[in-house]
DNA sequence: TGGATGACCTTAA
DNA sequence: ATTAAGGCCATCC
């Protein structure tokens, strides 16, 4: 376990219920500019041993990334249940449910 | 065009 | 076999 995947894991569980972030943010938080691939790898991958909140991670433009998968429909309700409104087409206002973590030198 | 993004695939322990 | 880490490149705007 690095320290890239530790933050990238507590940044994640520090996503409020009815919040969202993306794979870029949460990427470049964690310091890897790049590394979009490995937050979704960590996601998917790792999500399911730990019981992360992987329904509150979405891609940057504001996207459910899974495609029509049982998973996918899953991740709407989760999200609608936590107040979060999701389009029929899977997509999310960014601008009101956009997790805004801490002060972040690297984001923006 | 160029830059950003990504729900994977591969290798290592 | 399982679990974790890492990356480069196609796709979209």
């Amino acid at each position: 376990m690095t320290a890239f995947t530790e933050k990238v894991i507590n940044i994640i569980l520090g996503i409020p219920s009815g919040k969202v972030m993306t794979y870029g943010q949460v990427s470049r938080i964690a310091g890897s500019p790049r590394g979009a691939r490995q937050v979704v790898r960590i996601l998917h991958g790792m999500s399911h041993k730990y019981g992360l909140p992987w329904h509150r991670v979405i891609n940057a433009k504001g996207q459910i990334a899974l495609r029509n998968d049982a998973a996918y429909k899953e991740q709407i309700t989760c999200l609608e249940m936590e107040g979060v409104e999701v389009d029929i087409n899977g997509e999310i206002d960014l601008a009101k449910y956009q997790w805004h973590p801490l002060l972040d030198p690297l984001e923006r």
